[in-house]
DNA sequence: CTGAACTTTCAATAATTATTGAAAGTTCAG
DNA sequence: CTGAACTTTCAATAATTATTGAAAGTTCAG
């Protein structure tokens, strides 16, 4: 396998990747081409190399922008914009989650608080069944946020440090 | 709040979830109905409680099956079938992990493996750029494949307990 | 200031994905 | 065996989501 061969296939295989976890796949595309990337690339770059228009590219470059996993780098005595991804796996996995967290976790946890104080009878079967559901969800969701926080602020390797000295 | 309210917001925001991780939002409707249900539920219950058709309901819940989630109950001196979710939240958690495990990360793995073993100079920069990259995206990976082999066949309260001693 | 070189927006449309419901298949009590 | 009571399949269609591309907006060298 050569190297463009080599590229195109991660391209891909990371748009699948995306597109079952609910992320544009394109969006996604895009986000691979950059990662490996070896210059900064202009929006016609992205363009050519996935051979989508104008618009999707300034609209799905935003959005990773948006998640913290690409940023714009201006070059002075150019016009154009480029475009460089985060290349740190971690740090890319940190912010996902980060984000994820933000938008999904917390709204849910948040739903999960008001639905516990619902109203009536506690020994009501059909009450009491529901609230327990709900109290469990809830525990776990706060537990999961709590080790995603300190998985967002912690480094690397003091992380896996800690995980590897428990797992074995 | 109204039970029947709470349960309505329950379902509701349970399918908003997964529609943003890429999974079928009347499947997690259909997941929550039976979370918070009392008794166990048959295709007719469901229909009606979520206004979507047979062939719908049948499809949902056999896809809820595969990731063993819900399962079939069959009540003897009865024809209909019904089904009844895991209610465990850990358990669930640990399903829906397994399951993406082995169906994403897991060939995820393998093809970055292969990607690593690309051919051409390694003192090519655009080379070495792809992978180092494709590389250090793949230690990421196996990483993150052991932890959760081991938290698949975890107890809950090993788990948390063992996270909580370093974690704090 | 001006206009060339860019970026952004957004309505129309294309592509994808989910749903229906009728027909076919299965099971089992009688 | 039979047929009523169910489940399953799948082609047609509806609903949702992504993409295009032209028009509007912005920026900045000269």
């Amino acid at each position: 396998m050569n190297i463009t061969e080599a590229k195109q296939k991660f391209i891909e295989q990371w748009g699948v990747l995306a597109s079952q976890w609910g992320i544009n796949r394109t969006m996604s595309q895009v986000h691979a081409l950059l990662l490996i990337a070896d210059k900064n690339l202009s929006t016609d770059d992205i363009m050519e190399q996935l051979s989508i228009s104008r618009g999707n590219v300034n609209m799905n470059v935003r959005e990773l922008m948006d998640w913290n996993l690409v940023r714009k780098v201006i070059t002075p005595g150019d016009r154009k914009e480029y475009f460089a991804a985060e290349k740190d796996i971690w740090k890319v996995a940190m912010n996902i989650m980060e984000q994820r967290k933000k938008r999904e976790l917390d709204p849910m946890v948040k739903l999960l608080d008001e639905l516990s104080r619902v109203e009536g009878d506690k020994r009501n079967t059909e009450i009491k069944s529901f609230t327990d559901t709900v109290n469990n969800i809830k525990k776990f969701s706060v537990h999961a946020d709590k080790i995603m926080s300190v998985m967002i602020k912690a480094e690397e390797n003091w992380f896996w440090g800690s995980f590897i000295k428990i797992f074995k």
